[in-house]
DNA sequence: GATGAATGAGTGTTCATTCAT
DNA sequence: AATGAATGAACACTCATTCAT
């Protein structure tokens, strides 16, 4: 039989309270007492759920963050694809996508999508990076940096070789993919919805894609 | 007498167990008790010198934070005189400056200065941006950020009505705001030592002069 | 229809996994959890087959212990019937037997049977005395030297009795009551092996007469 | 000043309210809380004194075993310097003491000695053997027959070996070992007062001496 | 027979802070 | 200026046990 509690499960009521709780206080001074009261169970409770409290913060912030980065390796494997056939294009797609007003492709498609999902699970974005010290999540735009860093560079690596150019000292590329997750982070973190973002992406990405331009002088 | 503790004052024993134990674990989950511990000191001692476990924080953070926002004021200072008797000089200047080698005035030399007097108190300014979480500091970026954007706007928005140019959008300029804020921790993040950082530093300047130049379509 | 299980019912799987639990971490610190976990059981099905915890040490030590108290039954009801019948004639077999290489009787034969089923329920009789702290078996060895007292002192008494002699002081009786179980006891505690055991049971038996010997000074 | 608080010190009234408490539990099944209320203090106030619940539980009984290990220490050596210069006579001095009513040396008096200081600190004892389970001292009377054993190993295979006698076997010298350390204690144990147990003290003595001299079949 | 969820009291331990001396 | 003792609330977590299904 379903459960007939027309507020949730009680795991789900945990981690309703939890989410509140640790987006009061963070992760580290949140009470799981507290926790527990808010959902109306007992402690004990919380422990046939979860392993114990990273336990808990996890399972609210894991599968949102996975999601994203789902939507970033596809999009990743898509520039990769292009890479190999064309880089050339593919730079061109970028600057052209980037002044396009009703842009629909590209990067500023990605970057909309993601922020689309973003915006509807926004607790667990602002829990993943400013409320998560003392967990493993701590890092994890660290990690996005990363990741984009290693993205930049193989782009960057393939066109200079193609050209016959220098390649782009790293420290360069690293800024850059620091710059670009910074951006991203920052527009999510200073509009309250998704509409508003969405509104400002196209100059974002404008400034993005130009700041990544001229890092290649003939572009 | 003077004191004889060749080792430094008590006040002085303690805040340098503090910085250690700030460093190793964060403001939250640091310990006043191994802190006075390490500092060979009871914890009473503690409270007689800092009003509680913020102010011994406070005490080893404040005057380096503050070092450097006077460094930056009157940097911006000196920038708003420029701007009033010639707007369309200073942003010369700053093109011109980006591009020089050995660049030794405008932005570049304030952010070497900047630098200088970080990697001489780096332990510090780790504390203040990475480790303060709990306390009044735990947002000290977003203030360098809201800071730098006010000085970002008046220049804009003087260089914009002096050319009759429409306004940047404010969400431009604050995400700008941040980026050049974000750069500047970055770099001081990646490098260990001062002299490794200063070598990147043109690199830096040239990518946030570009972007913040691109923004004024006639440069 | 039978059990599927080939693997054992589910109160066996239970008791195996209890075993090793209780074995690893004595009574009070094992965990039902973990028992029921590592039996692939939920804790509710553990509550079916035992009506608490101590009931479940209780299950498996039980029948281990009591059939060592037949076995002894049996040997003090056979030692009673021959002093019935000839006390002298008792002491003379015991001395004798003691000292016979392959003894196939009296004390060393008995010792030898329980010794036998003791290795053969090594875990069990592991758990009786030196896991059991928290149970009503924390102090079945006691029981047992009880229950030795008594026996040696019909035999004193009777003895001494029937040659005019002072009775044996209880204390001394007591003593040698603890003494026998103790070797007993850590014989068993000292080797791996039923066969490593008996090969040692000969001289255990010797030291053990002989002392009891030494009671009753015309022997 | 000195303390006030004619009950004695906190540290004194925890670890008096913590030896009743581990008396009735046990180390596992005593809790803090009680022993703080028992004392009239916080919680917080015995981890000022005492790292965790073992270190209280140590800080109680580790000076009484100690002090038993030091007299033992002090017996052994004596021992081993009468064995280096004569071995035949330590066996003789053995045995007459052993026989002696008013013994006032040997064996017969550091028992005494050792009992006297048991009996003026009994709760520390039975803490020691009974109640430890948990501890490091859980273990304690099997280190007091590995030294036995140490000692008495030493005694024989100098005799043997002056006497051109095969060794005596391990097994049977642990056996041995093993019973004087368990007379011993189980005599403390049956006894409420020194008194009592010292009347029976010649007795013991002379079982253990009368069952260590048949390991030599010359005495 | 057995599950899965839930209880609620209990655990040892840590904490920043206080204060008489 | 500094000590050493003490507070008391809070912490995350574990436990044996229960019970409707």
């Amino acid at each position: 039989m379903p459960p007939k509690d027309s507020d949730g499960s009680t795991k789900e009521k945990l981690q309703e309270a939890a989410k509140k709780e640790f987006m009061q206080k963070g992760f580290l001074k949140a009470s799981l007492r507290t926790i527990c009261k808010n959902a109306g169970v007992t402690t004990g409770a919380l422990y046939f759920f979860f392993r114990d409290k990273e336990d808990l913060f996890d399972s609210i912030v894991r599968p949102v963050i996975e999601h994203v980065a789902q939507i970033l390796t596809e999009h990743f494997k898509h520039e990769d694809t292009q890479l190999n056939r064309n880089a050339n294009a593919l730079m061109q797609t970028l600057i052209h996508d980037a002044n396009e007003k009703d842009n629909a492709k590209g990067d500023l498609s990605t970057a909309s999508a993601i922020y689309r999902y973003l915006y509807s699970n926004y607790d667990e974005f602002i829990l993943a990076i400013q409320k998560s010290q003392g967990t493993k999540w701590e890092n994890c735009i660290k990690s996005f940096v990363d990741w984009n860093f290693e993205h930049l560079k193989s782009i960057a690596d393939y066109y200079c070789k193609a050209h016959g150019k220098e390649e782009i000292k790293p420290f360069v590329l690293r800024m850059v993919a620091h710059s670009q997750i910074n951006c991203f982070v920052n527009t999510a973190l200073n509009f309250p919805t998704f509409e508003e973002a969405e509104k400002h992406l196209p100059a974002m990405v404008r400034y993005l894609v130009g700041g990544w331009c001229t890092l290649f002088d003939d572009f």
